[in-house]
Parts: C-alpha cells; structure tokens; sequence
RNA sequence: GCCGAGGUGGCGGAACCGGUAGACGCGAAGGUCUCAAAAACCUUUGCCCUUGCGGGCGUGAGGGUUCGAGUCCCUCCCUCGGCACCA
C-alpha cells in the first residue's frame, strides 16, 4: 500500500486513502438486512442542510462534525450508528437564488447538491449514502404530499382565509421575516396586509399535548424553554358584552375576570367584524380612516413601531355585564385580530397597556382590586397587575381574593350564558401555503361540485412541473396558476372539470419528517416501513441549532403525534434527546457575508487536512455554547495530530513494545475517564486538552514510546480526527477498520490511582504553600508535614491556632487567633 | 419590556459538590538543532512592587454568608440570543 510506506504524515493521502476504503468497504452504510436486524441500533441525526449555491459553510461543518464525533464515540461502544444525511433543497431562498441568477432551480439544486455531497465526503462525517434524502426528488415529495393528504383525511388540514404580508411592487407575497419595519426588504416599498384563502394544519389542536409532554423530554433546557414560551397556554374566560342597539354581543377574552367590575370601555381590533354594526354614524368616517391606515401596515410593523397608543371611539356602546352599565367602544391597533376573541374587555386600572390607552383619552380608571395597606378608592398612578390582594368596588364580590372572585364571577356569568371558561393559546395554526413555485404542489383538486378534493394516493406525487417563468406575478396566487395545461385536470370525484390547488406547501413540511423518510428509503411504494421504524425510532440523538429550536422541532413533534394517533406510528415523541450546539462566530460577530467575515472551508481543509480542521473546530470552545474562530488557531491542533504521528510511526526504527511507563499508565486511565465523560457530555474542547495534556506527558523531555502508551490514545483520537486513527490503527497492526467493533479503551480505576496527592497549605486561607503527601494522609501526620515546610513555620511561629480545617488529599487551613 | 445564555490574562477558553484561579491552545520573548528556513524540542509569559528572597492585587461593579467564594445570597451594570401590545 502506498500510505503503509511513507514515514511523513500527509493528510491528503491518508484522508483519500481511508475515505475510499470506507466506500469500497461500505463501512458506514447499512444494508437493508443490517438495517432490519442490527442489535443494538443508535439512529445519530444531524439538521439536513440547504444546498446553497455557495457550498458548506464554517457553521454546518461544525455542527455536522460535532454530531459525527458523538456517533462515532457511540460506534466505537458497540452501538450499530446510523447517520444519514441529506438535503432540505426545497424552499424560497433556492427560488430567488435562482430569480436572480437565471438558472432553474431544476438545475441549481442537482450542482449544488453534487457539490454539498463532495464537501461532506470530504470532512469525513460517517454518513450512509445508501440512505439520503432530499426533499424535491419526487420520490420524496410523492411522501409529503402523501403526509398531506393523512393529515387531511384526520381533519387536520383545513382551508381558511388569512392575511398575508403583500408587496405591490414585487407582487408578491413575503414571510414575516422578509419585511423589515414595515417594508419589502427588497426594494423598500411599505407592505399590505392581504387576505388569501390559504391551507392551515391544526396544530393548535395539539397545543396542550406539545407543552405538556415537553418535561419529559432530554433536550435542551433552553430549546424547552422556548417552546413552552412559543406555544404560551393562558387559561381565562370569553365573556359576552352585549353591544348596545343590536342584537349582538361581544365577545372578549380574558384572564382577570375577577377586574370585571373595572372595564369601563371595550376596544376592537380594526379588522372585528362586528364593527360595521357598532359604529355610530357621526364616527363612521373617522373609524374608516383609522382602519384603512392600520391595513396598510403589516402585523410585524404594527407589532413594533408605535409605543404609544393609538385608536378612534366608535359611538357605539356596549353593556358591562357585571355592573350593568355601558362602556364605550373603541378601536385601537394594539388589539390584534388573531388572539383570543379580536376583542378585549379594557381595565385600566389593572393592565398596563389599558392605563396608558385610559391616560391618552382620557377614560375613567377605577380600582377594583386593593393590595396590602391600600384603601379602595386611593387613586391609581399605575395599573396595578397583581393578582394578590381583595377586590373593591365589585359589588357582592368585595373582599374576595382575586382567585376567589375569578371563580364566582365566571360561575355567575356562566348560568346566564355569559361566560364560559376558555383557555387560549399564542401557537397558531401552521399555514402551509405559498405562493411560490419551488415546493411541493399541495395535492388538493378544487371541483366547483365536490369542493377540496384530495388526489388519490395512487396518482402520487403530483409532479411540479418544470415552468420556465417562475416569477411572481399581480394575482397573488402562485406561479403554477399560469400553466393552464397542469392545473386543469378532471376531478377526482366526479369526473367534472376541476382545477389543482396551484399553491406549494411550506418547506418546514418536508422537514418536518425526513427523519422517518432516511432509514427507509430502499421502499419505493411506502414512505416509511412499520419493521425498520420500530428497530430505529425514536431518533436516539439529534443535534443542531436553536435557530429551529422552535418551528422545525415542534412542526415535527406534531407530525409525530399525529401519526400516532393514526396508528401509523408507535411513538408521539421524535427525538428524545435533543441537544442545541452554539454558533461559530469571528472576532466577537457572527459571520455574514455583509460583515465580510465569513471562513470558507475547504482551502483550509486542503491545507491541513480534514482531521485537522474538525479538531480544531471542536477545540474553539464548549460545543454547546459555540466559539470564536481565529485564523491561527488551527496550528494547535495541527501541532498535536503531527506529533500523535511522529510517537507512533517515529521517524527511525519502530514503536517499541514493552510495559508502559507506570505513571503514564495512571494519566493515561485518568485520560480515558475524562474524554469518555467529556464526549458523551458533549464537551469536546476540554476532551482534546486532555487528550493534548497526555501526549505532552508521553513526549516530554524527548521520550520515546512505547505502544502500550499510545494505542488507547489513538482510539480516543478517532471520534474527532477519524482518517488518521484509522492509519495510524492499521500501522499498529490491526486489520479491521478502527470503527468495526467496540475498540473504546476501557477505563480502570485501579490503575489510574496516584498514590500521592498535593496538599495546599493555607493560614487564614491564603495559600502558603503546597506539599507533597501520601494518598489519604490523616490530619495529624499533614499538619507535621506542612509545619515542616519552612515557609509555614515562620508564619506559624509563635502564633496561636484557633482552628485547622483539613480536606483530606486537597487543603490545609491554619486559622488564627 | 419579558424570557434565556453569559461577563475570567494580550486572545480562544479551563476550574468536580465552595477547597492551589488561569488547564489546554494561540500569540509573544529567549534558547537548542540547522548553511538557512520549516518542523520539532527546551525555558519564560495574569498585573504591580522587589536585584533577589519575597510581598501585594486579581474572575463586570458593590455588599453579604464562610476558615475559605469565579462558584452560594442580595443590589446593580454590560454583552449576546430569542420573543415582543397575546388581553
């Protein structure tokens, strides 16, 4: 063999050499036999990327190589690892990549997946080829439509209108995260909100099961957090106001039904519906005017821009059910349509927000709840919000608790049909619709007779047809509506003419189950295979980032329930251990293509070699918090990988056999202790400063080793820098591949016992000095030794001692008088 | 505003359960080897005072608990990330 011979280590060679082998060898892929029968399965998922056109960035290697390392550490304990990959290549950013380029998409993603896939190979990760994914193959999508189609038939996707974020001048439709302060962040121009028929999955129905299964979970405490906070449960009441000179009601929600008795006016979002019937004629216009200036703001700039408060009186009047009075009805923009009831009962003296609004139009303010030491009418200087007190002038329910009111008074309201108890929630249902070309056409044929009509499963997938003008246009529907010859098809039902629903699903859908799409991909007439699920899932570790701590994480948990309760699958819950890794950023920013920092990998993988740029990405810092990435840091690791080389294969003669050197025996089981703990906790900087402590130990002073010191290192090595564990393990004599069998070094407590320990010596707690003293030394026989150093004599000379604290094999405290 | 993470040398970062702060690495300085360079190896490297011995000060700021605090408690400041009028 050509690298068996050579003396130097050049990690271009051994980096080919052994990434050849491992294909040649199918080494990481499974067949599907293996993958029915292996015995101790461990399904490793990394987040699949988006294939851009400019290739892997610092970012997925580190993310990617992070999860390697933590599936090769598995591997290598015996767990049969599987690690695919793939792609996440549908979606916006690929089509206006391709608007601005000229180049299809169809053309784009195929070059820049063949480009991806060489990166990957490249940085060495254990992924089974056999087994990848990628979302705009048909044979994928033909999946997600299918997913589609279940969920339709369960009735959890259903047709509604929304709006949507509306660019007049690039005609077309913009996600929330593509309109900066109110305006396209294109070109600039303010942005509509439109209203659009549009699919939605019920999400919201799982609410309650989202959050309440979120405790169990092993994941991230801060993904958790977000989640929880995501889907934000409140509980409270929908209570009516009937709306004076109609015979309508309002209805509005809250959570402090106990400050009834304070709501002196109503407010109504501008788009309410019962607002035509309430306004009074003299105010029409003016409601009017303040109606069609908060439409021509979209909901994230309503959202952010105005602090203070702004809205119009209707003249219309609605009745306070629990006095019994009126209270006027206002409109303002801080009431949002989409929460709750698009209607809230103002009170102003126990809401910050109805304070302010009270205080800049001059409504009355009135205290129905009194804290400690407060009388029931000292006049309120700001909303008083908490829920600990007794309740004043609320009639009956004076000198209630707040708790106690808000029972009696829902109770009351509720026998005359006034209240009923509700429980709202901030999650809202999942729009899945975009206008947009480059997705999946949602597999829907609309009959004037039949209505939605679902594609039959057999005529799965509803292929995107290849449209060569794909741009957006003044409609507001997707480019798809212009080929005529695709979407007029007959329906499915009747036979009559029909039209295909020409919007795309949402690319978190595709997402959303690729996990269950990897190990069966070698069924063509089945997404997932009910054997191969049971032995693989749930997924056993997922790692990535917590930018889709949110959305990917929990569209996903709900495509699990859901097929759960189809019976489709075993499980509810799709990973369970999740854990977030930090971000990579430069000189204290994060890398942008506008800041100009960005790192492009693989020059530097050229240069050093991939094994090298992997452990120098999992030394920048803690792997869950991130690091800083500094050009010449890399020399580091380089330094270490070059001298692990030279103690195994020295320039002249062989590595000797022999027993090793007694207390490198010690260091090097004390080693194995901390790597193994340090990896499987995902600490993988300070699992290489050990690794680096120990070949320093075994070098220094220009020793030689023997093998017995080094053979263990080379398998502690092999998670992070997997082609040069493999070369330097095949010069040790091994023939099998270092990641066939459970090669881990075990860790024996006995030999990594010292048999002396140092002691610091403090008075008064400040250091002193340090001795050197048998293991377990009692505290008598320590305080002669440190009394014997002569720098604590002195100090201790003539002195009384009031107190010794001694923590044995750690300190000795010399407390004075 | 709310939620979350964090603030330690010139830099990235270590530090178990409160027990020698600065592991490991980068950078820097000096040296060995070499015609030279690279590589490798050796020594030094928190700050201040001191020729030295030695001493003082040091983990965002201030206070507290303790024999002992980067670590625990209180008050405050700053940075980053997320959510953002959710009734």
């Amino acid at each position: 063999m050509s690298v068996a011979s050579e003396r130097r280590y050049d990690p271009g060679t051994v980096e080919r050499e052994w990434q050849g082998r491992w294909e040649e060898e199918g080494t990481n892929s499974f067949t599907l036999e293996e993958l029915r029968t292996a015995e101790r399965p461990f399904y490793n998922l990394m987040m699949f990327p988006y294939p851009s056109a400019e290739g892997l960035h610092v970012g997925n290697i580190y993310a990617f190589t992070g999860a390697d390392v933590h599936g090769r550490f598995q591997r290598m304990q015996g767990r049969d690892v599987f690690e695919p990959i793939g792609f996440d290549a549908f979606g916006i950013h690929s089509e206006n990549f391709a608007l601005r380029t000229g180049v299809h998409p169809m053309e784009l993603i195929p070059s820049n997946v063949a480009n991806f896939t060489r990166q990957l190979r490249r940085m060495g990760g254990m992924f089974d080829w056999d087994h990848t994914v990628d979302t705009t193959a048909p044979d994928y999508y033909r999946w997600t439509q299918w997913l589609f189609l279940q969920l339709f038939r369960h009735g959890l996707a259903e047709q509604k209108e929304a709006p949507v974020n509306w660019c007049p001048k690039d005609m077309t439709v913009l996600a929330n995260e593509q309109v900066v302060v109110g305006e396209c962040e294109r070109c600039g121009t303010p942005v509509e909100q439109r209203l659009i028929r549009q699919w939605f999955l019920k999400i919201t129905k799982y609410a309650d099961r989202l959050l309440d299964n979120l405790p169990g979970l092993d994941w991230s405490d801060t993904t958790r957090k977000a989640q929880r906070a995501w889907i934000r449960r409140s509980r409270g009441a929908e209570i009516s106001f009937p709306a004076i000179g109609t015979e309508m009601a309002v209805a509005a929600f809250t959570t402090r039904p106990d400050t009834i008795f304070g709501s002196t006016y109503m407010v109504l979002a501008p788009e309410h519906p019962i607002l035509d019937a309430v306004t009074s004629d003299d105010r029409r216009e003016e409601v009017e005017a303040y109606r069609e200036r908060t439409r021509a703001m979209d909901l994230v700039a309503r959202q952010k821009v105005e602090k203070n408060k702004t809205g119009v009186f209707t003249g219309g009047y609605c009745l306070n059910p629990a006095t019994g009075r009126p209270i006027p009805v206002w409109i303002a923009d801080y009431v949002l349509m989409g929460y709750g009831t698009g209607a809230i009962m103002a009170v102003p003296g126990h809401d910050e927000r109805d304070f302010d609004f009270a205080t800049a139009y001059d409504l009355p303010i009135v205290r129905v709840v009194a804290g400690e030491g407060e009388g029931a009418d000292d006049p309120l200087d700001i909303a008083y919000e908490w829920p600990e007190g007794r309740l004043v002038n609320s009639g009956g329910y004076d000198g209630l608790s707040p708790a106690e009111a808000q029972r009696a008074i829902v109770d009351d309201l509720s026998a005359q049909g006034l209240a009923e108890p509700r429980v709202n929630y901030r999650l809202h249902d999942w729009c899945i619709s975009r206008q947009r070309y480059w997705g999946p056409p949602i597999p829907i044929v609309h009959c004037e007779e039949c209505g939605a009509v679902p594609v039959p499963e057999e005529e799965l997938p509803v292929v995107l047809p290849r449209v060569e003008d794909f741009r957006p246009d003044d409609s507001g529907v997707s480019p798809l509506a212009r080929v005529s010859d695709w979407y007029r098809v007959p329906c499915p039902a009747c036979g009559r003419e029909a039209r295909r629903e020409t919007d795309v699903s949402d690319t978190f859908l595709d997402s959303a189950w690729y996990f269950l799409r990897y190990p069966s991909t070698d069924f063509a007439d089945r997404p997932f295979d009910e054997e191969i699920t049971r032995r693989w899932l749930p997924v056993d570790a997922y790692i990535g980032g917590n930018e889709h701590a949110v959305l990917h994480l929990l569209y996903s948990r709900f495509v699990a329930m859901a097929l759960h309760d189809m019976g489709l699958v075993e499980f509810e819950e799709p990973f369970t251990h999740f854990r977030a890794h930090g971000l990579i950023i430069r000189e204290g920013a994060k890398m942008s293509k506008s800041r100009g920092n960005v790192i492009i990998p693989d020059p530097l993988i050229e240069r050093h070699g991939a094994d090298t740029f992997r452990l120098y990405l999992m030394f920048l810092g803690p792997f869950m918090a991130g690091g800083d990435y500094q050009d010449k840091g890399i020399s580091g690791p380089r330094g270490f990988l070059h001298r692990l080389w030279e103690t195994v294969v020295p320039r002249e003669g062989e590595l000797r056999d022999g027993a090793p050197d007694a207390r490198l025996e010690a260091l090097l089981h004390r080693t194995i202790r901390k790597v193994t703990d340090d990896i499987a906790a995902l600490h993988y900087n300070t699992a290489i400063a050990a690794m680096m402590e120990y070949l320093n130990a075994v070098r220094a002073g220009g020793r030689e080793a023997v093998r017995a010191e080094v053979e263990a290192l080379v398998c502690l090595v092999a998670p992070f820098a997997p082609h040069i564990a493999e070369e330097l393990w095949h010069r040790l004599g091994h023939a099998e591949s270092i990641f066939e069998g459970a090669n881990w070094p075990a860790y024996d407590p006995a030999k990594a016992a010292t048999r002396e320990s140092t002691l610091a010596v403090q008075i008064d707690g400040r250091l002193r000095g340090t001795i050197t003293v048998a293991k377990g030394l009692d505290e008598e026989a320590a305080v002669a030794a440190a009394r014997a150093e002569e720098g604590v004599a002195r100090r201790l000379e003539g002195r009384e001692i009031r107190r010794i604290v001694h923590v044995p094999d750690r300190l000795l405290n010399f407390v004075l008088g």
